[in-house]
DNA sequence: AATAATTTTTAGACTTATCTAAATTTGTTT
DNA sequence: AAACAAATTTAGATAAGTCTAAAAATTATT
């Protein structure tokens, strides 16, 4: 049996791993986790030791099919809850992500397909991010980050990378949403900070805002 | 901070005390948790402590009015994921249960007032029990056991006591399900067993059966 | 009312996930 | 390549919830 904290530390490792692609440092687990390094490695041998990840001392973590597999699923059933609580139950996109870190540890496959169909099978999250489908396939999104569009070319906002409350709610209250039309308009090298057309609007963004918002051509 | 296994056991002395009435046995919850009466001892002395019970040594238990606002909550919280996932994911009665035991825990007001809008303010669980609404109060029931009903008096099915699988199966074979009407034909002195009318049969039901039945007169 | 049976509690130990502090390994400088 | 710094691991301790075995209290029986 998997333990809640062992599904935690594979999600982290995963995201951290850049979708389970690079070796991670047991300091960023730890942090990631909001923990001590020793902790973490005391976590990482047993994840090891568990097939969920293959380890070797002081060389970092990456994990396994297996645990590749656990963690596409928790994402999975993270995004579809988000989907639920936003679409039926009026959460706003920066209530979700408290909530979906709890249902998601739900162990139940009727649950989370039946789910998955009474939602109608979406595709993505409401910040944007694919959902995986029942066999763990994600569905590939062409964005690119704000910081890196080109000027005169319209995009449409697909994504955050940043889920804080903070910052949806800075999004909300300058009238960026998912499907919102930006065009950039300058990039200010001195600050890195970014002005941009919306509908009606002209709004100067700092270069953390522009970091953290995925575009799409259109 | 409540942790889950002080959620259950306070859901369980709950039951076990008729609703908070009635004082409770160690050996009792040990049984309800499927612990030792050591470990239920352990834990009676922490709910004592977070005054979530009362409790002296070898007299057993009783609920605080803190203890049963808590046990309230789940029991609302439980109740109204059986209905969404009965009303909203294709889920039979007898499968509802234990995915409920696990989404009860999840803590969020706004989630679960939500989803009590959602689902239209229901007031009775898939097994026919009341649901508490937001402050606690139950909307009674004038319910009676098979094993009580008078013969030739027509009832309505309003719900079970015991929810395991094998009965509620057993119920849905014999095409009983709430709402069903149910006249009494005959008792059986010998081992209790009852003849009942449906509508276009008679079936006769065992003690066991007709003791976790509950039928309310139309 | 004394003894037996049952129930309940205590004492000490185990597991999981955590911590601090110390030891070890790796890497980075000079 | 020696020495320092940073990252990582080990060792030993703690808290929550559980267990077994033994002790204590309550209840039942003769």
């Amino acid at each position: 049996m998997i333990t809640l904290t062992e599904e935690n530390y594979i999600k982290a490792i995963y995201h951290l791993s850049n979708n389970g692609t690079e070796n991670v440092n047991t300091n960023a687990i730890a942090e990631a986790m909001s923990t001590k390094a020793s902790s973490a490695t005391d976590m990482i041998k047993k994840l090891s030791e568990k097939n969920y990840a293959d380890y070797k001392k002081y060389q970092g973590v990456t994990l396994t099919e297996k645990g590749k597999r656990v963690a596409v699923n928790i994402i999975r059933k993270h995004r579809l809850w988000e989907v639920f609580l936003v679409e039926k139950l009026n959460f706003t996109w920066d209530e979700v992500h408290e909530v979906a870190e709890h249902l998601e540890h739900i162990k139940s496959d009727k649950l989370i397909d039946e789910l998955d169909a009474f939602l109608e099978h979406p595709t993505h999250d409401p910040h944007g991010d694919p959902i995986p489908d029942k066999n763990g396939n994600f569905q590939h999104i062409d964005k690119i980050v704000l910081a890196k569009a080109n000027i005169g070319v319209a995009y449409k906002c697909v994504g955050v990378d940043d889920t804080s409350t903070a910052f949806l709610q800075y999004l909300d209250s300058n009238g960026i949403a998912l499907g919102t039309m930006i065009t950039v308009i300058h990039k200010e090298p001195y600050d890195n900070s970014v002005k941009i057309q919306l509908k009606d609007t002209e709004i100067v963004v700092s270069q953390s805002v522009a970091k953290n918002l995925y575009l799409k051509k259109v």
